[in-house]
DNA sequence: CGTTCTATGCGATCCTGTTCGCTTAGATGG
DNA sequence: CCATCTAAGCGAACAGGATCGCATAGAACG
Protein backbone atom coordinates (compact mmCIF):
# COMPACT_ATOMS: atom_id res chain seq x y z
CA UNK A 1 0.00 0.00 0.00
CA UNK A 2 2.24 2.56 1.44
CA UNK A 3 5.13 2.46 -1.23
CA UNK A 4 6.85 4.93 0.95
CA UNK A 5 5.91 5.54 3.91
CA UNK A 6 8.51 8.48 5.18
CA UNK A 7 12.19 8.67 4.73
CA UNK A 8 12.19 7.45 8.11
CA UNK A 9 14.57 10.67 8.94
CA UNK A 10 16.62 13.52 7.11
CA UNK A 11 17.82 10.67 4.84
CA UNK A 12 16.06 12.74 2.27
CA UNK A 13 16.41 10.85 -0.84
CA UNK A 14 17.48 13.51 -3.19
CA UNK A 15 16.37 13.14 -6.43
CA UNK A 16 19.14 13.10 -8.03
CA UNK A 17 18.59 13.86 -11.64
CA UNK A 18 21.78 11.99 -13.40
CA UNK A 19 21.55 8.75 -11.78
CA UNK A 20 22.04 6.52 -14.30
CA UNK A 21 19.30 3.63 -13.09
CA UNK A 22 16.44 6.26 -13.10
CA UNK A 23 17.45 7.55 -16.45
CA UNK A 24 17.10 4.32 -17.48
CA UNK A 25 13.71 3.90 -15.88
CA UNK A 26 12.47 7.42 -17.79
CA UNK A 27 13.54 6.09 -21.34
CA UNK A 28 11.90 2.31 -20.55
CA UNK A 29 8.72 4.47 -19.70
CA UNK A 30 9.02 6.71 -22.90
CA UNK A 31 9.49 3.41 -24.74
CA UNK A 32 6.25 1.43 -22.93
CA UNK A 33 3.80 4.45 -23.60
CA UNK A 34 5.04 4.60 -27.24
CA UNK A 35 4.50 0.85 -27.78
CA UNK A 36 0.96 1.21 -25.94
CA UNK A 37 -0.55 3.89 -27.68
CA UNK A 38 0.59 3.05 -31.24
CA UNK A 39 -0.85 -0.66 -30.10
CA UNK A 40 -4.20 0.71 -29.04
CA UNK A 41 -4.51 2.67 -32.10
CA UNK A 42 -3.52 0.03 -34.18
CA UNK A 43 -5.73 -2.77 -32.58
CA UNK A 44 -7.52 -1.33 -29.68
CA UNK A 45 -7.36 -1.46 -26.18
CA UNK A 46 -8.42 -4.91 -25.34
CA UNK A 47 -7.08 -6.63 -28.61
CA UNK A 48 -3.83 -4.94 -27.45
CA UNK A 49 -2.23 -7.26 -25.29
CA UNK A 50 0.18 -6.10 -22.34
CA UNK A 51 2.60 -8.95 -24.04
CA UNK A 52 2.74 -7.46 -26.91
CA UNK A 53 3.31 -4.41 -25.87
CA UNK A 54 6.00 -5.61 -23.81
CA UNK A 55 7.35 -7.32 -26.67
CA UNK A 56 6.96 -3.78 -28.79
CA UNK A 57 8.93 -1.75 -26.28
CA UNK A 58 11.48 -4.58 -25.81
CA UNK A 59 11.41 -6.15 -22.31
CA UNK A 60 8.94 -8.44 -20.34
CA UNK A 61 5.96 -8.25 -19.86
CA UNK A 62 6.27 -8.25 -16.12
CA UNK A 63 8.82 -5.07 -16.24
CA UNK A 64 5.90 -2.85 -17.37
CA UNK A 65 4.69 -2.72 -13.73
CA UNK A 66 7.66 -1.31 -12.36
CA UNK A 67 6.26 1.79 -14.05
CA UNK A 68 3.11 1.87 -14.46
CA UNK A 69 0.31 0.51 -11.97
CA UNK A 70 -2.49 -1.53 -14.63
CA UNK A 71 -2.53 -1.32 -18.04
CA UNK A 72 -5.55 0.72 -17.58
CA UNK A 73 -3.15 3.57 -16.53
CA UNK A 74 -1.55 3.97 -19.70
CA UNK A 75 -4.39 4.45 -21.54
CA UNK A 76 -5.66 7.02 -18.78
CA UNK A 77 -1.89 8.70 -19.31
CA UNK A 78 -2.87 9.52 -23.05
CA UNK A 79 -6.40 10.62 -21.55
CA UNK A 80 -4.26 13.47 -19.39
CA UNK A 81 -2.53 14.62 -22.35
CA UNK A 82 -5.20 14.95 -24.88
CA UNK A 83 -7.08 16.75 -22.87
CA UNK A 84 -4.43 18.90 -21.50
CA UNK A 85 -4.60 19.60 -26.20
CA UNK A 86 -7.95 20.33 -26.13
CA UNK A 87 -7.72 22.50 -23.47
CA UNK A 88 -5.14 24.44 -25.05
CA UNK A 89 -6.41 24.20 -28.17
CA UNK A 90 -9.85 25.63 -26.68
CA UNK A 91 -7.83 28.70 -25.29
CA UNK A 92 -6.49 29.73 -28.19
CA UNK A 93 -9.38 29.97 -30.52
CA UNK A 94 -11.61 30.97 -27.40
CA UNK A 95 -13.12 34.45 -27.13
CA UNK A 96 -14.03 35.04 -24.28
CA UNK A 97 -16.37 38.04 -25.32
CA UNK A 98 -18.37 35.65 -27.07
CA UNK A 99 -21.50 33.97 -26.22
CA UNK A 100 -21.39 31.85 -23.22
CA UNK A 101 -23.46 28.67 -24.67
CA UNK A 102 -20.96 29.07 -27.77
CA UNK A 103 -18.12 28.72 -25.98
CA UNK A 104 -19.21 25.69 -23.91
CA UNK A 105 -20.33 24.63 -27.82
CA UNK A 106 -16.93 25.12 -28.73
CA UNK A 107 -15.26 23.59 -25.58
CA UNK A 108 -17.13 20.21 -26.20
CA UNK A 109 -16.58 20.57 -30.08
CA UNK A 110 -12.69 20.80 -29.30
CA UNK A 111 -12.45 18.09 -27.34
CA UNK A 112 -14.12 15.48 -29.37
CA UNK A 113 -12.28 15.87 -32.44
CA UNK A 114 -9.31 14.70 -30.48
CA UNK A 115 -11.46 12.00 -28.78
CA UNK A 116 -12.61 11.22 -32.19
CA UNK A 117 -9.63 9.87 -33.05
CA UNK A 118 -8.88 7.40 -30.68
CA UNK A 119 -12.46 6.17 -29.47
CA UNK A 120 -10.82 4.03 -26.52
CA UNK A 121 -10.12 6.96 -24.87
CA UNK A 122 -13.52 7.81 -23.75
CA UNK A 123 -14.70 4.01 -23.13
CA UNK A 124 -11.86 2.80 -21.32
CA UNK A 125 -11.74 5.52 -19.07
CA UNK A 126 -15.22 5.28 -18.18
CA UNK A 127 -14.38 1.26 -17.59
CA UNK A 128 -11.24 2.41 -15.41
CA UNK A 129 -14.09 4.36 -13.10
CA UNK A 130 -15.69 1.05 -12.71
CA UNK A 131 -13.81 -0.18 -10.58
CA UNK A 132 -13.76 2.15 -7.54
CA UNK A 133 -11.19 0.56 -5.62
CA UNK A 134 -8.25 0.86 -8.21
CA UNK A 135 -5.62 4.46 -8.41
CA UNK A 136 -6.46 4.58 -11.66
CA UNK A 137 -10.44 5.25 -11.13
CA UNK A 138 -8.99 8.20 -9.07
CA UNK A 139 -7.23 9.25 -11.21
CA UNK A 140 -9.84 9.43 -14.05
CA UNK A 141 -12.55 11.52 -11.48
CA UNK A 142 -9.67 13.98 -11.31
CA UNK A 143 -9.58 14.74 -15.14
CA UNK A 144 -13.42 15.07 -14.96
CA UNK A 145 -13.18 17.41 -12.15
CA UNK A 146 -10.84 19.52 -14.08
CA UNK A 147 -13.08 19.66 -17.10
CA UNK A 148 -15.87 20.41 -15.08
CA UNK A 149 -13.84 22.80 -13.57
CA UNK A 150 -13.09 24.69 -17.10
CA UNK A 151 -16.74 23.98 -17.76
CA UNK A 152 -17.55 25.90 -14.57
CA UNK A 153 -14.93 28.94 -14.97
CA UNK A 154 -16.33 29.74 -18.65
CA UNK A 155 -20.37 29.06 -16.98
CA UNK A 156 -18.62 31.07 -14.17
CA UNK A 157 -17.71 34.16 -16.23
CA UNK A 158 -21.30 33.74 -18.49
CA UNK A 159 -22.81 34.34 -15.30
CA UNK A 160 -21.18 37.59 -14.52
CA UNK A 161 -21.89 38.80 -17.79
CA UNK A 162 -25.67 38.29 -17.12
CA UNK A 163 -25.80 35.82 -19.45
CA UNK A 164 -26.59 33.53 -16.86
CA UNK A 165 -29.13 33.73 -13.86
CA UNK A 166 -27.24 35.11 -11.07
CA UNK A 167 -28.83 32.63 -8.94
CA UNK A 168 -27.49 29.71 -11.13
CA UNK A 169 -25.19 26.73 -9.27
CA UNK A 170 -22.39 26.85 -12.07
CA UNK A 171 -20.99 23.85 -10.33
CA UNK A 172 -24.01 21.54 -10.55
CA UNK A 173 -24.64 23.06 -14.28
CA UNK A 174 -20.76 22.18 -15.15
CA UNK A 175 -20.95 18.51 -14.06
CA UNK A 176 -24.65 17.73 -15.67
CA UNK A 177 -23.27 19.21 -18.92
CA UNK A 178 -20.03 17.30 -18.34
CA UNK A 179 -22.20 14.14 -17.78
CA UNK A 180 -24.62 14.88 -20.44
CA UNK A 181 -21.40 15.09 -23.19
CA UNK A 182 -20.37 11.43 -21.54
CA UNK A 183 -23.39 9.80 -22.06
CA UNK A 184 -23.54 10.89 -25.40
CA UNK A 185 -20.20 9.51 -26.10
CA UNK A 186 -21.19 6.98 -24.57
CA UNK A 187 -23.91 5.62 -27.45
CA UNK A 188 -21.67 7.24 -29.80
CA UNK A 189 -18.88 4.58 -28.75
CA UNK A 190 -21.19 1.57 -29.06
CA UNK A 191 -22.49 2.67 -32.73
CA UNK A 192 -26.30 3.75 -31.56
CA UNK A 193 -24.67 7.66 -32.59
CA UNK A 194 -22.51 8.78 -35.75
CA UNK A 195 -20.18 10.36 -34.82
CA UNK A 196 -22.54 13.70 -36.40
CA UNK A 197 -25.11 12.40 -34.47
CA UNK A 198 -22.54 12.41 -31.29
CA UNK A 199 -22.23 16.21 -31.53
CA UNK A 200 -25.22 17.29 -32.60
CA UNK A 201 -26.99 15.12 -29.21
CA UNK A 202 -24.02 17.34 -27.23
CA UNK A 203 -25.37 20.67 -28.89
CA UNK A 204 -29.28 19.49 -28.28
CA UNK A 205 -28.50 19.16 -24.53
CA UNK A 206 -25.62 22.39 -23.92
CA UNK A 207 -29.04 24.16 -25.57
CA UNK A 208 -31.63 22.44 -23.54
CA UNK A 209 -29.33 23.05 -20.15
CA UNK A 210 -29.58 26.46 -21.07
CA UNK A 211 -32.66 27.76 -22.17
CA UNK A 212 -34.40 25.09 -19.44
CA UNK A 213 -38.20 23.30 -19.86
CA UNK A 214 -40.17 25.35 -18.42
CA UNK A 215 -42.66 27.79 -20.99
CA UNK A 216 -40.82 30.86 -21.65
CA UNK A 217 -42.84 33.86 -22.12
CA UNK A 218 -40.50 35.60 -24.75
CA UNK A 219 -41.71 33.88 -27.77
CA UNK A 220 -38.69 31.87 -29.46
CA UNK B 1 -21.71 -16.26 -34.35
CA UNK B 2 -24.95 -17.14 -35.50
CA UNK B 3 -25.94 -19.41 -33.46
CA UNK B 4 -29.05 -20.91 -34.88
CA UNK B 5 -28.94 -19.83 -38.52
CA UNK B 6 -32.45 -20.78 -39.51
CA UNK B 7 -34.64 -24.30 -38.96
CA UNK B 8 -33.02 -24.86 -42.44
CA UNK B 9 -37.45 -25.86 -43.77
CA UNK B 10 -40.19 -26.14 -41.92
CA UNK B 11 -38.41 -28.25 -39.23
CA UNK B 12 -40.42 -26.28 -37.23
CA UNK B 13 -38.47 -27.32 -33.76
CA UNK B 14 -41.42 -26.39 -31.39
CA UNK B 15 -41.03 -25.21 -28.26
CA UNK B 16 -41.99 -28.51 -26.42
CA UNK B 17 -42.48 -27.26 -23.13
CA UNK B 18 -42.92 -30.91 -21.52
CA UNK B 19 -39.01 -31.63 -22.16
CA UNK B 20 -37.08 -32.85 -19.86
CA UNK B 21 -33.92 -31.55 -20.80
CA UNK B 22 -35.66 -27.97 -20.97
CA UNK B 23 -36.63 -28.18 -17.38
CA UNK B 24 -33.57 -29.34 -16.37
CA UNK B 25 -32.12 -26.17 -18.21
CA UNK B 26 -34.84 -23.93 -16.39
CA UNK B 27 -34.25 -25.54 -12.76
CA UNK B 28 -30.22 -24.87 -13.94
CA UNK B 29 -30.41 -21.76 -14.87
CA UNK B 30 -32.43 -20.42 -11.39
CA UNK B 31 -30.03 -21.87 -9.53
CA UNK B 32 -27.05 -20.38 -11.42
CA UNK B 33 -28.89 -16.45 -10.99
CA UNK B 34 -29.77 -17.71 -7.23
CA UNK B 35 -25.80 -18.27 -6.56
CA UNK B 36 -25.03 -15.51 -8.75
CA UNK B 37 -27.15 -13.09 -6.75
CA UNK B 38 -26.41 -14.10 -3.57
CA UNK B 39 -22.97 -14.13 -4.59
CA UNK B 40 -22.64 -10.77 -5.32
CA UNK B 41 -24.25 -9.21 -2.78
CA UNK B 42 -22.05 -11.42 -0.25
CA UNK B 43 -18.97 -10.45 -1.66
CA UNK B 44 -19.45 -7.46 -4.78
CA UNK B 45 -19.09 -8.58 -8.24
CA UNK B 46 -15.73 -8.99 -8.88
CA UNK B 47 -14.88 -10.81 -5.78
CA UNK B 48 -17.40 -13.38 -6.82
CA UNK B 49 -15.69 -15.77 -9.04
CA UNK B 50 -17.93 -18.08 -11.73
CA UNK B 51 -16.11 -20.84 -10.29
CA UNK B 52 -17.52 -19.89 -6.82
CA UNK B 53 -20.72 -19.24 -8.29
CA UNK B 54 -20.77 -22.61 -9.96
CA UNK B 55 -19.61 -24.48 -6.77
CA UNK B 56 -22.72 -23.23 -5.39
CA UNK B 57 -24.98 -23.77 -7.83
CA UNK B 58 -23.46 -27.34 -7.80
CA UNK B 59 -22.28 -27.47 -11.69
CA UNK B 60 -18.73 -27.18 -13.51
CA UNK B 61 -17.88 -23.39 -14.00
CA UNK B 62 -18.43 -24.00 -17.89
CA UNK B 63 -21.75 -25.08 -17.57
CA UNK B 64 -22.35 -22.02 -16.66
CA UNK B 65 -21.56 -20.55 -20.42
CA UNK B 66 -24.68 -22.93 -21.62
CA UNK B 67 -27.30 -20.81 -19.85
CA UNK B 68 -25.62 -17.45 -20.13
CA UNK B 69 -23.14 -15.88 -22.13
CA UNK B 70 -20.83 -13.77 -19.85
CA UNK B 71 -20.50 -12.95 -16.68
CA UNK B 72 -22.12 -9.16 -16.67
CA UNK B 73 -24.52 -10.94 -17.92
CA UNK B 74 -25.52 -12.47 -14.57
CA UNK B 75 -25.87 -9.31 -13.53
CA UNK B 76 -27.65 -7.19 -16.03
CA UNK B 77 -30.33 -10.23 -15.74
CA UNK B 78 -30.91 -8.67 -12.01
CA UNK B 79 -30.73 -5.01 -13.41
CA UNK B 80 -33.46 -5.57 -16.02
CA UNK B 81 -36.10 -7.40 -12.91
CA UNK B 82 -34.60 -3.78 -10.51
CA UNK B 83 -35.55 -2.16 -12.98
CA UNK B 84 -39.09 -3.66 -13.81
CA UNK B 85 -39.25 -3.22 -9.76
CA UNK B 86 -38.84 0.06 -9.56
CA UNK B 87 -41.12 1.08 -12.47
CA UNK B 88 -43.92 -0.37 -11.10
CA UNK B 89 -43.09 0.80 -7.43
CA UNK B 90 -43.20 4.23 -9.31
CA UNK B 91 -46.56 3.57 -11.13
CA UNK B 92 -48.07 2.61 -8.24
CA UNK B 93 -47.10 5.96 -6.10
CA UNK B 94 -47.05 8.27 -9.21
CA UNK B 95 -49.85 10.51 -9.34
CA UNK B 96 -50.13 11.70 -12.81
CA UNK B 97 -51.76 15.10 -11.95
CA UNK B 98 -48.88 16.26 -9.73
CA UNK B 99 -46.26 18.64 -11.05
CA UNK B 100 -43.92 17.11 -13.88
CA UNK B 101 -40.61 17.86 -12.34
CA UNK B 102 -42.02 16.28 -8.78
CA UNK B 103 -42.88 13.25 -10.59
CA UNK B 104 -39.24 12.99 -12.57
CA UNK B 105 -37.86 13.48 -9.04
CA UNK B 106 -39.98 10.64 -7.68
CA UNK B 107 -39.06 8.27 -10.36
CA UNK B 108 -35.31 8.67 -9.65
CA UNK B 109 -35.67 8.74 -6.22
CA UNK B 110 -37.25 5.20 -6.27
CA UNK B 111 -34.61 3.99 -8.66
CA UNK B 112 -32.50 4.79 -6.76
CA UNK B 113 -33.38 3.41 -3.63
CA UNK B 114 -33.55 -0.03 -5.28
CA UNK B 115 -30.14 0.12 -7.05
CA UNK B 116 -28.36 1.77 -3.17
CA UNK B 117 -28.96 -1.40 -1.64
CA UNK B 118 -27.02 -3.14 -4.51
CA UNK B 119 -24.16 -1.12 -5.42
CA UNK B 120 -22.83 -2.97 -8.38
CA UNK B 121 -25.28 -2.67 -10.17
CA UNK B 122 -25.09 0.73 -11.27
CA UNK B 123 -20.97 0.34 -11.48
CA UNK B 124 -21.20 -3.30 -13.43
CA UNK B 125 -23.79 -2.68 -15.82
CA UNK B 126 -22.03 0.77 -17.05
CA UNK B 127 -18.63 -1.42 -17.03
CA UNK B 128 -20.36 -3.49 -19.44
CA UNK B 129 -21.45 -0.77 -21.68
CA UNK B 130 -17.74 -0.26 -22.57
CA UNK B 131 -17.02 -3.52 -24.41
CA UNK B 132 -19.26 -2.42 -27.30
CA UNK B 133 -18.77 -5.64 -29.02
CA UNK B 134 -20.17 -8.07 -26.83
CA UNK B 135 -24.22 -8.16 -26.33
CA UNK B 136 -24.49 -7.45 -22.53
CA UNK B 137 -23.64 -4.24 -23.86
CA UNK B 138 -26.43 -3.41 -26.25
CA UNK B 139 -28.69 -5.26 -23.29
CA UNK B 140 -27.88 -2.45 -20.80
CA UNK B 141 -28.32 -0.20 -23.12
CA UNK B 142 -31.73 -1.41 -24.22
CA UNK B 143 -32.86 -0.54 -20.80
CA UNK B 144 -31.32 2.35 -20.27
CA UNK B 145 -33.63 3.28 -23.56
CA UNK B 146 -36.42 1.80 -21.43
CA UNK B 147 -35.68 4.50 -18.62
CA UNK B 148 -35.23 6.93 -21.00
CA UNK B 149 -38.44 6.52 -22.82
CA UNK B 150 -40.46 6.02 -19.48
CA UNK B 151 -39.03 9.79 -18.44
CA UNK B 152 -39.79 10.88 -21.89
CA UNK B 153 -43.47 9.89 -21.24
CA UNK B 154 -43.47 11.88 -18.04
CA UNK B 155 -42.46 14.95 -20.05
CA UNK B 156 -44.78 14.55 -22.75
CA UNK B 157 -47.66 14.50 -20.07
CA UNK B 158 -46.24 17.53 -18.84
CA UNK B 159 -45.68 19.06 -21.92
CA UNK B 160 -49.53 18.61 -23.16
CA UNK B 161 -50.17 20.02 -19.48
CA UNK B 162 -48.08 22.99 -20.62
CA UNK B 163 -45.97 22.58 -17.50
CA UNK B 164 -43.10 22.15 -20.07
CA UNK B 165 -42.72 23.94 -23.33
CA UNK B 166 -44.31 22.85 -26.10
CA UNK B 167 -41.05 23.04 -28.05
CA UNK B 168 -38.97 21.14 -25.26
CA UNK B 169 -37.26 17.98 -27.53
CA UNK B 170 -38.54 14.98 -24.69
CA UNK B 171 -36.61 12.71 -25.80
CA UNK B 172 -33.11 14.32 -25.74
CA UNK B 173 -34.49 16.12 -22.26
CA UNK B 174 -34.80 12.27 -21.16
CA UNK B 175 -31.55 11.28 -22.42
CA UNK B 176 -30.02 14.61 -20.57
CA UNK B 177 -31.93 13.70 -17.19
CA UNK B 178 -31.00 9.85 -17.34
CA UNK B 179 -27.15 10.51 -18.46
CA UNK B 180 -27.10 13.06 -15.12
CA UNK B 181 -28.54 11.01 -12.68
CA UNK B 182 -25.72 8.48 -14.19
CA UNK B 183 -23.12 10.79 -13.80
CA UNK B 184 -24.45 11.42 -9.99
CA UNK B 185 -24.38 7.51 -9.27
CA UNK B 186 -20.92 7.06 -10.23
CA UNK B 187 -19.35 9.32 -8.21
CA UNK B 188 -21.40 7.86 -5.48
CA UNK B 189 -19.87 4.44 -6.56
CA UNK B 190 -16.91 6.01 -6.14
CA UNK B 191 -17.07 7.42 -2.56
CA UNK B 192 -17.02 11.09 -3.89
CA UNK B 193 -20.90 11.44 -2.98
CA UNK B 194 -22.88 10.04 0.10
CA UNK B 195 -26.09 7.92 -0.69
CA UNK B 196 -27.97 11.28 0.14
CA UNK B 197 -24.96 13.95 -1.75
CA UNK B 198 -25.88 11.93 -4.64
CA UNK B 199 -29.89 12.01 -4.38
CA UNK B 200 -29.14 15.57 -3.95
CA UNK B 201 -26.85 16.02 -6.51
CA UNK B 202 -29.91 14.52 -8.93
CA UNK B 203 -32.35 16.60 -7.54
CA UNK B 204 -30.04 19.56 -8.37
CA UNK B 205 -29.92 18.44 -11.99
CA UNK B 206 -33.17 17.78 -12.38
CA UNK B 207 -34.23 21.30 -11.27
CA UNK B 208 -31.97 22.76 -13.46
CA UNK B 209 -32.67 21.20 -16.52
CA UNK B 210 -36.33 22.12 -15.95
CA UNK B 211 -35.49 25.62 -15.20
CA UNK B 212 -32.55 26.26 -17.24
CA UNK B 213 -29.84 28.37 -16.97
CA UNK B 214 -30.82 31.84 -18.52
CA UNK B 215 -31.72 34.60 -17.14
CA UNK B 216 -35.68 34.73 -16.16
CA UNK B 217 -37.53 37.59 -15.98
CA UNK B 218 -39.75 36.16 -13.78
CA UNK B 219 -37.83 36.86 -10.16
CA UNK B 220 -37.70 33.53 -8.53
C1' DC C 1 -35.02 -51.50 -30.02
C1' DG C 2 -31.66 -48.82 -32.68
C1' DT C 3 -30.40 -44.55 -34.73
C1' DT C 4 -30.05 -39.86 -34.66
C1' DC C 5 -30.45 -35.37 -32.88
C1' DT C 6 -29.88 -31.85 -29.37
C1' DA C 7 -29.78 -29.53 -24.72
C1' DT C 8 -26.98 -29.97 -20.97
C1' DG C 9 -22.75 -30.84 -18.42
C1' DC C 10 -17.82 -31.34 -17.63
C1' DG C 11 -12.64 -31.24 -17.22
C1' DA C 12 -8.83 -29.58 -19.56
C1' DT C 13 -7.05 -25.79 -21.56
C1' DC C 14 -6.30 -21.14 -23.22
C1' DC C 15 -5.56 -16.23 -22.62
C1' DT C 16 -4.29 -12.30 -20.30
C1' DG C 17 -3.71 -9.09 -16.47
C1' DT C 18 -1.13 -9.20 -12.50
C1' DT C 19 2.04 -10.80 -8.65
C1' DC C 20 6.35 -12.99 -6.79
C1' DG C 21 11.03 -13.97 -5.84
C1' DC C 22 15.19 -13.46 -7.61
C1' DT C 23 18.88 -11.16 -10.40
C1' DT C 24 21.36 -7.33 -12.37
C1' DA C 25 23.31 -2.77 -12.68
C1' DG C 26 24.33 1.35 -11.17
C1' DA C 27 24.86 4.54 -7.01
C1' DT C 28 26.62 5.51 -2.35
C1' DG C 29 29.59 5.36 1.48
C1' DG C 30 33.55 3.77 3.71
C1' DC D 1 38.05 -2.13 -3.66
C1' DC D 2 34.28 -3.83 -0.88
C1' DA D 3 29.69 -3.73 1.35
C1' DT D 4 25.30 -2.06 0.83
C1' DC D 5 21.35 -0.11 -1.02
C1' DT D 6 17.87 0.42 -4.56
C1' DA D 7 15.76 1.11 -9.34
C1' DA D 8 14.97 -1.76 -12.98
C1' DG D 9 14.32 -6.16 -15.25
C1' DC D 10 13.00 -10.98 -15.76
C1' DG D 11 10.78 -15.67 -16.02
C1' DA D 12 7.67 -18.38 -13.53
C1' DA D 13 3.52 -18.65 -11.60
C1' DC D 14 -1.26 -17.36 -10.33
C1' DA D 15 -6.14 -16.14 -10.98
C1' DG D 16 -10.11 -15.73 -13.26
C1' DG D 17 -12.98 -15.32 -17.41
C1' DA D 18 -13.80 -17.76 -21.41
C1' DT D 19 -13.39 -21.73 -25.01
C1' DC D 20 -13.04 -26.58 -26.71
C1' DG D 21 -13.88 -31.27 -27.44
C1' DC D 22 -16.02 -34.87 -25.61
C1' DA D 23 -19.68 -37.26 -22.72
C1' DT D 24 -24.40 -37.99 -21.25
C1' DA D 25 -29.30 -37.96 -21.18
C1' DG D 26 -33.42 -37.42 -22.85
C1' DA D 27 -36.42 -36.79 -27.12
C1' DA D 28 -37.89 -38.04 -31.91
C1' DC D 29 -38.56 -41.22 -35.23
C1' DG D 30 -38.53 -45.43 -37.70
Amino acid sequence: MALIEQPSANRASKPRPDDGRLLRGKRSRERIRKAARELFREKGFDAATLRAIAARADMGASSIYRHVQSKHELLVLDLADLQEEAWSNFRQNDDRQSDCSARVRSFFRNQHRLLAEEPDLTVISIRATTYPEARVARRVLALNDRTIGLLAEILMQGRMRRDLDRNVDVLAAASALFHVATGARMSWANGLLTEQGCRDAIDASVELLFVGMQPRTDAS
